[in-house]
DNA sequence: TCGCATCCATGCCATGCGGTTATGCTTTGC
DNA sequence: GCAAAGCATAACCGCATGGCATGGATGCGA
């Protein structure tokens, strides 16, 4: 009965009590409290009474025209800047996030933009917000996407294909936010000196017969679907992840190959290599991942800001 | 305006929320959090959405078909902890008082009642009411209210004549709470042999041309009072505060006295007096004085009844 | 001793906080 | 594909909470 007794007092305690308490402790009458308060007198006086009804413990006595705080009113007084204190704590550090002068973000992001896309987003945040840290891990986009989910990241940056067959932004990212930020040109790489690098832009049917060098498996699956669309289908000759390893590949005419741009940007151009655009401008599209609200998270909006704003150049 | 800010956010952040954000990291889910709180999955919910239109802060980010707590919610969630711990701390101390396990009382009362009356109420406090500590001071009257007033006693026990010029319980007890809580017969105090000391009741008209022994400056004026109702003038011999010296000198056959029942029983009776009641039953009335509202104190309720059962005996 | 200023309590009223129930939407698991 | 789980929203409502006006008691000073 005691602890139940503890329990419900303290559900009664509320802050606006705590607050007038230890005004009056502080100023010793309720106007004096109520003034410092911002409050009227009658707020003060009612308050107060309210308290005690609920309670049935009485936190001041009257003396004369004045008052004073009982026994309990003082203990409550003397609680009451701890409590304040605690709250204070939490408000400084809430006004802090909400300021961006702390906070955090942890990145999610496909491997290409690590060398490119993601240095200049982290450069551009920190740089406007130096409060705030930033946590960065490579992931291709189921992962990344899978890391958001599992609350091992904040925002993933992934890519998708058109037509892609497990596309991570339809069934795996259910119940999450998806937004498209971005597309990125799918370009044709070829040893220098192909004769379809003669034209500015090459279609793909002009290299169906060359052998081809494919990427990632998700890549793979899209260069057959371009492939098909134009009629003809790849005769995949390696297969890696590795873009520099591509472009020294088709350096050596083992055969051609599709890169995004930003793998392409990622290291020096390779100079035994020429890029040229697909006659049907293929792109892949770049996506923000995040749990749905997180944008109110002052922290991921600037980053989703910074990331607008590095995407638009 | 940092500052101000941190103002604003501490005066916003409310209990409620607080709890809310505490039960829902430790139970994961808005509609836990509601059961542990006793409330309906709505309430939960919506109190957060008031607090984060309030403050701009999100607390709480979906993921699927659940929530998850931002940074924010979490830095929050810390908090939470350290406000529910004062606050469970002041919920305590003020249980303790509330069920008189803990608690004060300050006690000042008349000297002829600290041999007698005080012992006794202190006792059968202690006996109700182990938990409550009691501290006590003698002072005249006057001095007792003063205290009080002063913040200096909880609780003064007084005492004042019938048509007592300077009652304390008049002019300079206003703003306080004064009850009666008994009345003690004012006794003649006569030689052993005296020829008054024939009858049962002694008239003070019987006494008359004795040379009187007076008390205090307040005893003395009382003694004038009834001697003037008796139709004479006492001529008074010796004075002094101290009852026993009084019952000494009576005993001595230097004088005959008034000495009220408490002073007589502070000390066994000396064996040179005898004790009469005065014909006219004079009394003086016996004063309980507090704050106003100080009844509502536990510790001065206690003592407040236990003064009560004592003074019936 | 008689105003006058001070301080708290009270009555009345408007507002909106904070709760409920009912219901719908999305996600997830079988 | 359907049922269960989990949160959001809408409609409603009680009363806590604050304001204003006022009254009563006290204390101070002329």
């Amino acid at each position: 009965m005691s602890d139940a007794s503890i329990e419900g007092l303290a559900a009664a305690l509320d802050l606006q009590t705590v607050r007038v308490v230890r005004q009056i402790a502080e100023h010793g009458s309720l106007t004096a409290a109520a003034e410092a308060l911002g409050y009227s007198q009658p707020a003060v006086s009612q308050q107060l009474r309210r308290f005690e009804e609920r309670t049935g413990i009485a936190l001041v006595e009257r003396v004369g025209r004045g008052i004073r705080l009982t026994q309990s009113g003082r203990v409550l007084a003397r609680h009451a800047n701890a409590v304040a204190t605690a709250l204070e704590a939490a408000a400084g550090e809430l006004a802090e996030i909400r300021g961006l002068r702390a906070g955090r973000v942890r990145l999610v992001a496909f491997p290409s933009a690590s060398a490119t896309l993601v240095p200049r987003l982290i450069a551009a945040l920190g740089a406007a917000h130096p409060g705030v840290a930033v946590t960065y891990v490579e992931a291709e986009p189921p992962e990344a996407v899978a890391a958001v989910r599992a609350d091992r990241a904040d925002l993933a940056i992934t890519f998708s294909y058109p037509g892609d067959r497990d596309d991570p932004h339809r069934a795996s990212a259910r119940g999450l936010d998806v937004r498209a930020f971005g597309e990125e040109p799918i370009r044709l790489v070829l040893p220098a000196g192909h004769p379809a690098a003669a034209s500015d832009v090459v279609d793909l049917s002009a290299v169906g017969d060359d052998p081809w060098i494919a990427g990632c498996p998700r890549c793979r699956g899209h260069l057959l679907e371009l492939a098909a669309a134009a009629g003809f289908t790849p005769r995949i000759a390696f297969e890696t992840d590795n873009f520099v390893a591509v472009e020294g590949m088709v350096a050596q005419g083992l055969g051609v190959a599709l890169l995004p741009d930003l793998a392409l940007a990622a290291s020096p151009r390779h100079p035994g290599i020429v890029i040229r655009p697909t006659a049907r401008a293929d792109v892949r599209s770049l996506h923000l991942v995040t749990a749905r609200g997180a944008e109110r998270v002052p922290a991921v909006a600037a980053t989703i800001a910074a990331l607008e704003s590095v995407a638009a150049t």
